[in-house]
RNA sequence: UGGGCUAUCGCCAAGUGGUAAGGCACAGCACUUUGACUGCUGCAUGCGUUGGUUCGAAUCCAACUAGCCCAG
């Protein structure tokens, strides 16, 4: 059997490499490039597809012993990531560009690469495990055992055929293991930090490199209370998001959040938690895994964002690229453009983005 | 111009003689393969100014300054 690996020069991926290649895989080594660090206008060390990174990919690689390659993706990921989140933000939505990176680069280009190439199987550094379910027919993804690391979330854009050609290798080990792992196997990044924050947007400033990058107008507007008084100046949509508390520069008795955004009148609305508590959401641009389309009332539970504990909820598909999720508790800050996801126990059914 | 009220951190605001709460904002850190949230730490040698009373004053007294309100 051969598989792809897609290594971006990190621990994780590294350690997946590895392990395939213990079980006996016929392993070749693949970075994607997603963009040239001057194009997002950043000389840095810890974008994942930096130079110092492919060269880690690359002699983590050797020391396997497995073939290594480069792809080149910037203008794909330009158009199906960079852009479509730059859009949203613009929309006053707060897009989470790692799953459109999942569902667009690694999970399409990269695996169709993976047939080109002759593989069986896309290994990747996941955090997350896949199942083959006789019952069923169908391919399950899961949570990884380790609740700390869990990076089901922004898997659940996995389809059956993607599902049945992809390993998870990290899936059933915690951090600890991996690190221990890429020491042993003398990997000089054993220690590098885990990566964060967006890959493009490496120093944060996301809201900044928007405007580099689109030189779209951002204009600053007003800041308005539920009954639309005017609380202050806000520097333009595209710097917040729902739920917001820090950096609204606007002094108050009691803290205040973002509860609205419209990118129609350039309003930012705020404020209380307790205006931020919602119960219900919508959700488009859905997949299932676990069952073609849910027939009746279904009862789950699901995350609104990365990070966060999953809620009992009943979920129905209203329409076939519609789901409708009413929670047990109000929810906080349920934000369009983040992705929802449902669980049942540690089994991912499916999930969408919030409307 | 008379009469009254008020002046404490960028904003709001405790404190009525005993050695400056708190909230917001801001900064840093932690958490984190999205944005957020959250948590922790920091943030007024000084309470409009100048004097006075007192062992000791943001707290009492006086004058001055500024702002607000009512008269005109």
């Amino acid at each position: 059997m051969k598989a792809l690996i897609a290594m971006s020069g990190g621990v994780d991926s590294s350690v997946a490499a590895q392990i395939m290649a213990s079980r006996g895989y016929e392993c070749v080594g693949c970075t994607m490039r997603l963009y040239e660090n001057d194009v997002i206008g950043k000389d840095l060390l810890d974008t994942c597809c930096s130079l110092e990174n492919t060269q880690d990919a690359r002699s983590v690689s050797e020391k396997i012993g497995i073939p290594y390659h480069i792809v080149h993706y910037e203008n794909l990921f330009t158009e199906e990531v960079i852009e479509p989140f730059i859009d949203e933000y613009l929309h006053g939505r707060t897009p989470n560009p790692c799953i459109e990176c999942n569902r667009c680069l690694k999970f399409e280009h990269l695996f169709s690469k993976m047939k080109e190439l002759g593989c069986d199987v896309l290994a990747t550094g996941h955090y997350a495990r896949t199942k083959y379910d006789p019952e069923r027919g169908r391919y399950l993804l899961l949570k990884a055992l380790d609740p700390a690391k869990d990076q089901s979330y922004v898997l659940y854009v996995l389809t059956q055929e993607q599902l049945a050609h992809v390993q998870f290798p990290l899936g059933d080990q915690d951090k600890n293991k991996t690190r221990e792992i890429a020491s042993e196997s003398g990997f000089r990044n054993a220690q590098k930090h885990d990566s964060q924050d967006i890959c493009f947007v490496p120093d944060g400033d996301y809201a900044g490199f928007i405007e580099r990058y689109s030189g779209a107008e951002c204009p600053p507007g007003d800041f308005v209370d539920a009954q639309g008084n005017v609380l202050g100046r806000h520097k333009g949509i595209i710097h917040y998001t729902l739920g917001q508390r820090r950096g609204l520069g606007i002094p108050a008795a009691h803290r205040c959040y973002v509860t609205k955004i419209d990118p129609e009148t350039n309003t930012v609305t705020l404020g209380t938690n307790d205006d931020l508590m919602k119960r219900t959401l919508y959700a488009r641009r859905i997949n299932l895994i676990t069952v073609d389309h849910i027939d009746s009332p279904l009862r789950c539970s699901a995350k609104i964002r990365y990070r966060h504990k999953e809620q009992p909820c009943t979920v129905t598909q209203p329409e076939d690229d519609l789901l409708r999720v009413e929670f047990d508790e109000p929810q906080r800050a349920i934000t369009p453009g983040q992705s929802v996801v449902l669980y049942d126990g540690d089994v991912v059914i499916g999930g969408g983005v919030i409307k």
